[in-house]
Formats: structure tokens, sequence, C-alpha cells
DNA sequence: CCGATCGGTTGCGGATTGAAACCATTATGC
DNA sequence: GCATAATGGTTTCAATCCGCAACCGATCGG
């Protein structure tokens, strides 16, 4: 059985590389995250990122290419908006795992950080992967196949 | 209650910005990959990724400096090796997300893909977040608060 | 002792990024 | 309805980063 990161699985059939290939860059994923908190306008990325804009008109029009973001005109007439596509909202598990691992590891023992909680306030479990018969996955256990 | 993006959280407060400065470019995630299938040299890592050689040595220097790899001489009296601490273990999930969403939507329909198994060679399932009481989140149903 | 391998380093050209200025098209205040 | 400002970019230019190839000292294997 190969093993999840086997030669014959190395870039660029490799699904990780290929994801990373589209949003594996300093903003692709910040852009991302901010669309999920419901950022919509050239500006509001701008500002809450503060990417540069030539690269902030590059991104959008990356991820917009590839499907993860829709580009509409604003239904108030307003200037044209970009929306998260489900295929862009699909990515919120990897956003989501991100935060917990910063949250866990990049921030100094006692310094403030922000903590993941749920509608009702109750703190969001650590994501841990388990496989079909509810076990957990760790890297030793877990292996590709090829498939379809 | 701030939401997962609240101008306030931004980076470089914001845990996701944090993680992405660290292991937010084409390669670093790539090397973290590899390292979990057991990848330890130097020459190793340069034939898996297709990384350039200097911007390897730049990548494991600054993993080993931010504590995700660990450099230590070999057991056999060869050269060293950069082997995976804890944490840098614990981006497995991150991987795995990454991995999930490029299956899904990184290849077009009826392309030859991996799929990930677990040790007897079951599918794993996709991962979905779930809070506390077992609920499904979503990026409507997420938020953040201050803590520690 | 000779050649191959390992783990890099160096130099260079090309690509990518960032900051700032500029610009046409809308809103908005008065 | 006119001036002003904001929006959504584009352009330019400098600085940085990246990839490639060559080089290099130490080690390993025969």
């Amino acid at each position: 059985m190969p093993s999840i990161t086997d030669p014959d699985w190395t870039d660029p059939e490799c699904p990780v590389a290929r994801t990373l290939d589209l949003v594996g860059d300093k903003w692709s994923l910040l852009v991302i995250r901010d669309a999920m908190d419901g950022a919509r306008s050239f500006t509001e990325f701008q500002r809450r990122t503060g990417i540069a804009r030539n690269i902030l008109t590059d991104r959008l029009r990356k991820l917009t290419a590839h499907g993860l973001l829709a580009q509409r005109t604003a239904p108030s007439g307003r200037r044209q908006e970009y929306v998260l596509t489900d295929v862009g909202r699909d990515l919120f598990p990897v956003i989501l795992t991100l935060r917990q691992w910063g949250e866990r590891h990049a921030f100094a023992p006692g310094e403030t950080h922000s903590t993941l909680v749920d509608q009702h306030g109750a703190p969001v479990p650590e994501i841990a992967p388990t496989s079909a018969d509810g076990t957990l996955l760790g890297t030793d256990t877990t292996h590709v196949r090829k498939s379809r």
C-alpha cells in the first residue's frame, strides 16, 4: 500500500500539492478566511488582510478562475462583489485546523489569543481525524490508494 | 461576540495568520507532508518535493527554528537528519484537510487520484468539524472569543 | 586511494511582491 | 446638480524571493 507521500504520488498528482498550488501562498487563505466571515468587496478584503492592491486583484482573479469565489454584481445596484462558492466554503476545515494549530502552538504561554466557540459560546473541540470505525488516525495509520 | 475574522483579530493576532506566516508558502507544508511519511535526510526531502536546494536549506532551518522539526545526528553515525516534533506532527489535520479538499475539488471528474485509507484499507471519512454537542459547524456558526 | 554521495553554499537571472501614484466610474453631501 | 469622496482597479518601479546550476568540503564505499 503506497504511503501517504509515496514518490508515485508526488507533484503534481498529490492532492496536497495541487491544493497548495492554488492556495499555498501567503495571502489566498487569508482572503478565503475573510470571505468566510462575510467580506465581499475589494476594499473590505484589502482592509482586513493588509494585502497590496495589485496582489489582491491577482488573487481574487485566481480564486475566481478556479471556482473558489464567484464574482457578481451586488443586489443593491452597488459595485460587484466576491462571494464564496461551495468549493471555497469546503476549505472551512482547512482554515479551522490552521486556526487550531495556531492557537495551540503559535502563541507564547500566557499570551492572549482567541479560542473558537460555536453559536452557543461553547468551545469547539480540537479536530481529531478518525477512521470510519471511530479509531483515531495518525501519520502512521493513514495511507493512500489509487481510485476512480 | 467577535466573528471569526473580526478586524480586532486580524494579523498578527489571528492564529490563522500566524500559522500561515510559518507554513503558508509553497513548500513548507510539502516538507511537513514528506516528514510525516518518514523522509528525514536533506536529499530525500529534495528528491520528493523537487524543491530547489537553497530554498530547502532555508525551509528546514526555519521549521527547525520554530520547533516543527528537530535536527539530530542519525543513530548509525550517518549524517544528521530532520524529524518531526510533536508540534510538527500536530499539523496532521491540516495536511489531511488539504488533501481531502484536493481529492474532491482539484481533479477533473473521472481523473485518477488518490483516496485516503486507514491501516485496514477502509476509506477515511471526510472531516466535518462538529461542536461539543455534536452539531455540524459551518462558517456561520463559528466564532472566536478572547481567552487565556 | 579514487570516485561517489551527502549536505550544503554561492552567484546570477528571472519572477514575484509591495508601496505608491494614478485613473475612470460611481455614490454622497450639500 | 455639482463638488467631493470612495470604489475598483491599473501602472510603475524598487526590492525581494525563487530556481538553477556550479561549486565545495566532509564522508563513505570499495
